[in-house]
DNA sequence: GTGGTTATCACATGATTATGGGATTTATTA
DNA sequence: TAATAAATCCCATAATCATGTGATAACCAC
């Protein structure tokens, strides 16, 4: 029985390569490519992949919130996450949202094709680089996260934002100004990197 | 070792009743009485309960909200669901939220104070009208769910929005205006029964 | 005792959302 | 075929949010 890849990738080209490979690799099948995640779902339902090679920069509906959707609601189907970016935040991101594995594009076609039937066997295929920045992050505490940067008022008002409450409801249940309540956000954003209430909240309820 | 019992209900006289009925009551002990969860985190650090009564209609951050964060965080807490309410929504709204049994207010104190024995030893205590409906919800397809009344279209903008983008970028994503959008949103907001994008992904995010 | 952090409040402006109307097209179904 | 559901678009207004700038007080650490 092959084991069966779908790719999700915008880049066209690179899409059609990996295609490629995956179709032209012993004991691979490709069981979809798709160039964005709106009808994720419903596709890995018809698919039903092993592995999903899955770009962490996809327009629209990032590749982790994607990642995060497909672990909790087809957690036998793995993710191998494909990236141009080393950095920290969004590799952990990642992880945290249930990737299996994690690789930099650059990385030789060979190499992601083993990466896959890696995956497959129950192991978790990094770059080296990569690799190194999870050990480290051993080295201290659990997974860092930007939402441990909060302070706790902070942490209250998003928490009650996350509620389904206005600033005016917050403002009113913290007890707090309405000001007050715009300050925190803004640091909020700033320490989340993010511009607006729903950014905020995704990051918070899906941690 | 006795069970320890925190309680979170907003009416001070029956937070009260319930918190003399606990440690009045043989092998109980009260962990901690709050009238809202805005530093649940903190308590149930603290605190450590065993059980957790829990009221539905708290203000600000309800009762399901609240349940959710601490069925999360603090898995060995078992929640004890208090109601006033025996509608179908709520109930399975708390029941995803991680709630462990469910009973209505009017339920006489030497009652609640067994369920949270049984729930302590691995039960489920329910009143008799809820466990009939949670019966019945096998009966049929899985928990039924508010987001399911979405129509594929719907459920892919409110996707959207949960991945964090505005309206416009809505629109420019999924190749409609920002006029369908809106409307889009309205409907949703009228089958989820809510007023805002946060409320919206937060039903969407916490299924 | 100076500097950093946290929490608080104020004001102002432009952008975005919430909400109410109304309308058309295309399928599906009774 | 008439009714219904889904998806699309338009307009208008009030409310709310995003963002900048500035300021005060408490507390802690060095």
């Amino acid at each position: 029985m092959p084991i069966r890849i779908s790719i999700y990738e915008d880049n066209e080209s690179l899409r059609d390569a990996l295609s490629l490979f995956v179709q032209t690799t012993d004991n691979f099948e490709l069981s979809g490519a798709y160039g964005d995640c709106l009808n994720l779902e419903q596709q890995i339902a018809i698919d039903r992949p092993h592995v999903v090679l899955m770009d962490i920069d996809l327009p629209g509906m990032s590749g982790i919130a994607a990642t995060l959707r497909l672990h909790r609601q087809f957690p036998e189907s793995d993710v191998l996450m494909l990236t141009v970016f080393e950095d920290n935040e969004r590799i952990f991101d990642a992880i945290r949202a249930g990737a299996t594995g994690y690789l930099l594009k650059k990385t030789p076609p060979a190499r992601i094709m083993a990466a896959i039937q890696e995956v497959y066997e129950g192991g978790a295929p990094m770059s080296p680089g990569i690799a190194r920045l999870v050990m480290q992050s051993f080295h201290r505490s659990p997974l860092p996260h930007e939402l441990d940067q909060l302070t706790p008022r902070e942490a209250t008002v998003l928490s009650l934002l996350a509620a389904g409450n206005s600033y005016k409801m917050v403002a009113a249940e913290a007890g707090i100004s309405i000001d007050t309540v715009r300050t925190h956000i803004k640091r909020i954003y700033e320490k989340l990197h993010v511009h607006s209430v729903t950014e905020a909240i995704a990051k918070y309820l899906t941690r």
